[in-house]
DNA sequence: CCCAATTTGTTCGTATGTATC
DNA sequence: AGATACATACGAACAAATTGG
């Protein structure tokens, strides 16, 4: 039988790399969290008996990967940095740069992790939180007159995801919907500016948003879920007929909806 | 309305930065592909009017995140480089070490997606992928006699389900139920290792995979879907009656299932 | 407001390592 | 083996940013 985990030959790391996977094992094994200061660049130089260009270099790569952050002057230095949202998102959604996602890639995990959330939020969220998310809804209660602003509707279409998202106690359910909306709204252009908003399609995606809020504040698990797999099959259809594609691209970290 | 997309205030960026963000888009603008050669080290300095130890810090921000790999020697240089599945996988993996997950975190995700996955493939997979599928299960027909084989087992079938993903044309839904198999191999533990293994339940584990295939190979998507449901549900259930944990910890590149 | 101390940030010259021919 | 072309590493000096007096 296989080893339980094959490790992959560790091809040869440079010296930067080697220093910055020691620094990354050093803050875990001291059990170091955000805000704690690592020791100044001066020390390291010491400690690691290397030069400071290579020193700098090793944190560069943490910096990279959103783990430490540095400050110049007097109380300055590295500090362990909780890696963000953003730059998470930012890294991953490097890797799907090259590889080619299609709408309906992204719209099969939707189909199924949202109507997942909505069912397990569903009689747990407090009234402010229902109203946030009637508020964000307002948004796009008029009818869109263009492509255009049907464009900008279902942005904010994707940011009422977002927010539900984030009321997710589960915060691998939270990034994974999010960075699935935030990848549409960033990445998502209709080849059919020019065409005619369907108004009856997206008005059908406002009342599934208002029966959605409905279905949580009553506690109705079972109809959050069915109503949320119906609006997800839905708004695939109207990417299809829109002939919406993605654009591949770098995402720059701060992108956010 | 606010803008679609709110873009973080660019909070000022460091030079060698700045650069690593001007290669990346340089690179996007002129379409260069994995393998393409990036100009030398004395050109970018000669380019972007720096200091070598601020470029070479740049091309480090850009390694750290999987884009290029460099190489000495003639012919050598930095190439753009396809972010590998590892990389993505270590990276993200870093974001959630900050998020305390659990493992229902973790099988809440995981009992949607996998039977979305068995469902897609249905149907769609030759006689030599469905053979390597039993090939996997072989790993674990005999019944564990000990904890330890019983987590081997574990993680063998952990295997069994990223190999399945593999098999996916969507790269988003492949690297989700990698992703968290992976994170489910690297770091749960037992905390009832000293516990007599329950046969009963791991058996039912197999014959479930067992008759999954059969299900993939006849083409019941509607079968395979449901047979992994009940499996997700009742490994969720074993890994409770173990009392398994996850352990927090940074992945480091190389560990893959 | 300025000055001094502290800490990271940048530059340059030189030397070394490594792979190719 | 030797020459070449490239990244890699070192060290010393200098610059910039931040804090506090």
């Amino acid at each position: 039988m296989p080893p339980a985990i094959i490790r992959a030959i560790p091809e040869r790391l440079s010296r930067p790399q080697q220093v910055a996977e020691a620094i990354k094992s050093w803050v875990m094994a001291n059990g170091w969290v955000p805000g704690d200061r690592l020791p100044s660049e001066q020390d390291l130089i010491d400690r690691f008996g290397m030069a400071k260009g290579t020193i700098r270099e090793a944190i560069r790569i943490l910096e990279a990967q959103g783990l430490v952050k540095s400050r110049t002057g007097p109380g300055g230095g590295v500090f362990v940095h909780q890696v963000s949202e953003e730059r998470a998102t930012a890294l991953l959604g490097n890797y799907f740069y090259f590889q080619h996602l299609t709408i309906d890639d992204v719209y099969q995990i939707r189909t199924v992790l949202e109507p997942e959330l909505a069912a397990s939020l569903a009689g747990k969220l407090s009234e402010a939180q229902l109203h946030a998310l009637e508020e964000v809804m307002t948004c796009y209660a008029a009818p869109a007159r263009s492509a255009q602003e049907e464009r900008e509707q279902h942005i904010s279409s994707l940011r009422f995801h977002a927010l539900l998202a984030e009321m997710s106690e589960n915060p691998l359910l939270r990034f994974l919907i999010r960075f699935t909306a935030n990848m549409l709204a960033d990445i998502t252009v209709s080849r059919k500016l020019y065409a005619q908003p369907n108004q009856e399609l997206w008005s059908s995606g406002l009342d599934y948003q208002s029966r959605l809020v409905s279905a949580l504040r009553a506690g109705d698990a079972a109809a959050a879920r069915q109503i949320l797999a119906e609006h997800m099959k839905n708004a695939q259809r109207l990417m299809r007929m829109q002939e919406t594609v993605l654009t591949q691209r770098f995402l720059p970290e701060g992108t956010i909806i």
